[in-house]
This record gives C-alpha cells, structure tokens and sequence, in this order.
DNA sequence: ACCTGAACACCGTTCAAGT
DNA sequence: ACCTGAACACCGTTCAAGT
C-alpha cells in the first residue's frame, strides 16, 4: 500500500546486530543472568520498548545469540578415520559450547537447540554410519554423546560459576546452613562427588561411551528379550 | 536471656513442613514456574516475608524441597551382579528424578545437587569397583554416568514441555518465525534430531556406556601417549 | 517506520514496626 | 518469636501515543 515500498518513515537507530552485539557484550563481560530487555535497552542508550521493533520477544534474541556463535563454523578440521571423526566431532562442539560463556545458560531452559551446531551433529551421526552402525543406531549414538556432553557441560558450569564468587552461591550457603542431623546426605557431600571435571575427564568418558556404542554387541536385536 | 527458653513469644501459624507441603503442590499442579515465595506466601494466606522466617530464602526452600523427595529411599532392591547393580542404580537415580516432575528445574541451575541422591551414587561407585575399577575411575564412571543421565533427564523434559502447551512454547515460536535462509540450520531442524527420547533409549544407552566403561581396555594406564 | 512513556502483572529480599 | 506492610530494585510484555 506503499509508493516506493523502502525508505518511509523514521530512520531507525537501533538495528538488530547492535542489540546483538551489545546482548553479547553483556553475557560476556556480566555473565547470562544480567541480561534483560531492559538492562539491554539501556546499554544501548533506548527504552525496552524499542527493541521489540527488532526481535519479537527475548527468547527470539538468545536464539539469534546462539545461532550467532554456534552458526559460524569453528574451521577445525575433523579426522577422516570414522571412530576418530566421532570422537572428534563431539570434542569439538563441547568446545564450541564451552567457548560461549554463555550457551549452557540458553541451552538450559531448553535443550534440544543441540541442533544449531548441524554441522557437527551431522558428522557425528556419518561417523557413527561409517563405524557400521545402521542409520537408527547412529542417530541414537548421537544423541547418547549429546546427553552426555550436555549434562558435562551443565555440571562443569555450575561448579565454575559458584567457584568464581568464591563458593558463596546462595545454594551453597544454604547447603552449608542445613542441620547436618536432618538432612544428612546433602550436608555431608555437598559437592564432594563432583569434583574437577577436566577435559582429559571428559575425552576419557568419551571414548569409553563410544567404545560402548560400537562394541560388538551393539548389532544384536534392538528388542532383547527381557531377563528374569 | 528468657525463663524457661522454649515457648517464648507468638505461636507459630505456619511452620517449614506446611510451607513445604504447599510448595510441592504448586510444584505439582503448576509447574516449576509458577512456585515463587509471593505466590506460596498467598496460598498460605499469609506474607511472602513469613516465609522468611522458617526458610533461609528460595534457594534453601528448592533445597530441601529436593532433599524430601530424594531422601527417602525408593525401596528398589538392587541386584546383587556388580554390572546389573550398576545399571539398575543408574535407572533408578533417572527414575527418581525424572518422578519429581519439579527435579529438573530445580536441577538445571546448579546440577551438582546430584550428591543429594546419596544412596544410588554410592551404590554405583561400589558397584563400579566390584566390576574392577579402581577407586578413581570408578569414581569417574559415576560421573560419565551421571552426565549422561542429567543430560538425557533435561532434554527430555524441555521436550516434554513443549509438547504440553501444544508446541507452542514461545522459544518454538520464535524458532519457527526465524528466516530460513538467514538462519537455516535451527530453522531445518527446530527438534528434528531430538526425537521422542524413550526409556528404552536410555536403557540402551546407559548400557553402552557401561560396557565401554567396563571394557578391558579401560585398564591402560590413565596417560595415554598422544596420537599423531 | 521507528521510538517513547506509562502501565500491568509479576519477581526476591530488606527493613522497621507491630503483637 | 512470629508476623505484617511498605519499600527497593528489579523482571517481560502490552498498549496508546508521539514523530
């Protein structure tokens, strides 16, 4: 309904990749959990309102955020030998999510974005193929390295983030406040068993995890009859 | 500084057990999300502030919220088969969670609380050792075995989620409105890869990763030399 | 078309005061 | 000792209006 169609009304000030880039400035520099509309629309000298004009809702800008960092390939050269191409693909998205301070906090609430690294999920479940699995299996193999990635990755997170303000979480001194007569186990253990988890930690779960997948047991049934 | 010490003072209206009973039910009924101290405070017809005086803050309210329902044992007898006890304390621990519809949201913000399922943890690090591990890998079985079922719990849940509100969760939406041309991956595979994730995925999984941790191999000494 | 301001319906937590 | 009310410093989002 327009004349020329481009170029009518106002000028814009704000545009989508500043916000961008600011959003990603505050989680870096701030960590996630400073990251709101409105502590955003300041940084940017705006009013919260006005980023709506650019990204529909807050959940749309952290998956504009993610899709930012996990889109751009990460240029590592992944291995031709298939069981070191799966190793290899799965070291390098741990990394590559490990790498944006910030991942762990938007994968969190929703887990399933795994699928913004395509690139390297796809290699994976060829790998997986390649290996001799059948395409269910590998996919399913895929989705075991995964959840095992994600769950290190979660882990490792939140020990970093309650070491960096010198174990005073609110979680931690809460745990540290329990009557240790009442509430035993957690008292006792409070963090305990969940030591350093290192990255040599982490490649050795690894490959013992893919060793598993692709022992040779795992071409019987799917359906094993049930023990008893 | 008082007389007799006890019975000093106002009679308490609310009390930590009446808070908690109402807080799991919100929990329950309504979801994670929804379970705020100012919503808990009215459904005890009573100030968010009271609260406060029978629990530290929310944290150390999810705390023991958690605390009561992993507590208590589930009374499932574990095998006595090192490797089966191994597994089925695994199924039981995912079991348990994933049986608190709350213990992943309450899980996701700091996933080290796994110590407070006491009994299954250490059930499976003596298990681990009885199939020949020694102490420090089997220590680190438990680990990858955690990850992997933490993972799995919070993959599956935000599925779950999404699933309830007819998938329309407002993460879905914004991945839906994404253009496909700038954004192709996330928008190819919006949840494509993460299909219906079932127990018996798990199941085979978990067995997987416990034969590979289990294999002979897992016996070479920690420092592998480098490949090159 | 782009931006603003005020408003709605929420948060967790602190502080001073009441009984 | 236990509870209340008002206040502080925040949230995400909608709506009506301005330029």
């Amino acid at each position: 309904m327009e004349p020329g169609g481009t170029r009518a009304g106002r000028p814009p000030r704000l545009s989508r990749e500043a916000i961008l880039r600011s959003a990603e400035r505050i989680l870096l520099e701030e960590g996630a959990e400073h990251l709101s509309m409105r502590r955003l629309a300041k940084e940017l000298r705006s009013t919260p309102m006005a980023l709506y004009h650019h990204v529909r809702n807050k959940d749309e800008l952290l998956l504009l955020l993610l899709e930012m960092h996990t889109g751009e390939p990460d240029g590592t050269e992944l291995p031709r030998e298939p069981r070191e191409r799966l190793l290899a693909a799965a070291r390098s998205l741990r990394e590559t999510l490990a790498n944006s301070p910030w991942a762990a906090a938007v994968l969190a609430p929703d887990a399933r974005v795994s699928a913004s690294t395509g690139r390297l999920v796809t290699a994976m479940v060829d790998a997986a193929v390649a290996c001799g699995l059948d395409r269910e299996r590998a996919v399913h193999a895929y989705r075991v390295i995964w959840h095992y990635t994600l769950g290190e990755l979660l882990v490792r997170r939140s020990r970093e983030r309650a070491r960096r303000q010198d174990g005073d979480t609110p979680w931690e001194r809460a745990v540290r406040s329990l009557d240790p007569d009442v509430h035993p186990v957690l008292a006792r253990c409070g963090g305990r068993l969940a030591e350093d988890a290192t990255t040599s930690d982490y490649r050795r779960g690894l490959e013992a995890i893919v060793d598993g997948l692709l022992r040779p047991g795992a071409a019987r049934p799917l359906l094993a009859p049930p023990r008893d």
